[in-house]
DNA sequence: ATCGCAGCCTGTACGC
DNA sequence: TGCGTACAGGCTGCGA
């Protein structure tokens, strides 16, 4: 579920609620397939009485960084999520994994699907390495995105969900990105042009950026569904031009939105803004608008 | 290098 | 209301 702004607005509503400085009491593991890497065992005493020193975000990975040299990597996938409350307050049944703090609240990690992961480690850059740039790094420049896109011949809409190409994008910001960038999912993308290579560049970077400052997105209700602390929602599901948005008319052009399968992932774009083939009957007219979309942000 | 598929799990939304 | 079906924001491992 989470993609990079949602475990962007976890970790800095973890930090807010002044998780960093405090002390690890206990650890309980309920589902133990939730922990990663080693048993639950090593997990608990690897991080019994270390101090939480700072937790920070490579792509959609949750870093946990403790006194000691150690290091828990998080991963949401898709319906992973923290609440902080008293130890007295019932644990729901979806509460896999709780860590006591010496401020005397206690860490819920609730994950309805099961599918998250906490992996204990002395050397994350072990795992972290596989993973592409950071799309919002100032590393993370066009020159660098142009020489990735160079000789790969997949569709666009594939290799931007591709951690190893670039790390953060997922299923709802990859198809907002295209569309603002006005291109076609399934075009390859060692066929763009240098200003569709600029627009996608800038494209990627406004779509998450907007998305952070929409506190994330949250599809639904219930159970599963992203809240970046204590089940609260974000807003970002009010912004966007795509995503679940099929039959209903685009904001550029007032086409109806397209769902299609790429990929085995459900896909949402504007059959007329976003074309395979370069010509249309308004081209030049949609051209300006993803032009002037694009600056305007 | 790239694609497609099964698997991991459970919940929600919707049609009848 | 109940039941069945489709679908879900991620990722890995496998074979082709």
């Amino acid at each position: 579920m989470p993609e990079l702004p949602e475990v962007e607005n976890a970790v800095r509503a973890l930090h807010a609620a002044g998780l960093p400085g405090q002390r690890i009491l206990s650890i309980q593991v309920y589902w133990r397939s939730i922990v990663a890497g080693t048993p639950p065992a090593v997990l608990r005493q690897r991080l019994l009485k270390r101090k939480l020193l700072d937790i920070t975000r490579r792509g959609k990975f949750i870093l946990f960084h403790f006194s000691g040299g150690e290091t828990v990597l998080i991963h949401l996938r898709m319906t992973g999520q923290f609440a902080l409350q008293a130890p007295q307050t019932p644990r729901d049944q979806h509460t896999h994994l709780t860590l006591q703090l010496s401020g005397g609240q206690e860490l819920r990690y609730r994950d309805a699907r099961k599918f998250g992961r906490w992996q204990v480690t002395r050397a994350p850059q072990a795992i972290l390495q596989r993973l592409g740039p950071e799309p919002l790094a100032k590393a993370f420049t066009l020159s660098v995105f142009a020489q990735r896109l160079n000789g790969r011949r997949r569709m666009l809409k594939t290799l931007l969900l591709d951690q190893a190409f670039l790390a953060g994008l997922g299923n709802i910001y990859a198809d907002e990105a295209l569309w603002l960038a006005g291109l076609h999912p399934q075009r390859r993308a060692d066929t763009l042009t240098p200003p569709e290579t600029l627009a996608l560049y800038r494209a990627i970077r406004q779509t998450l950026r907007r998305g952070i400052r929409h506190g994330g997105t949250t599809l639904g209700r219930g159970a599963g569904h992203y809240a970046s602390l204590n089940s609260r929602r974000g807003r970002h599901q009010d912004y966007l031009r795509v995503y679940r948005r099929s039959g209903q008319a685009c904001e550029r052009c007032q086409t109806p939105i397209r769902r299609v399968i790429i990929g085995q992932r459900s896909t949402h774009f504007c059959p007329t803004c976003q074309r395979l083939e370069r010509r249309g009957p308004h081209q030049r007219t949609i051209s300006k608008k993803i032009k002037s979309c694009l600056s305007s942000i």
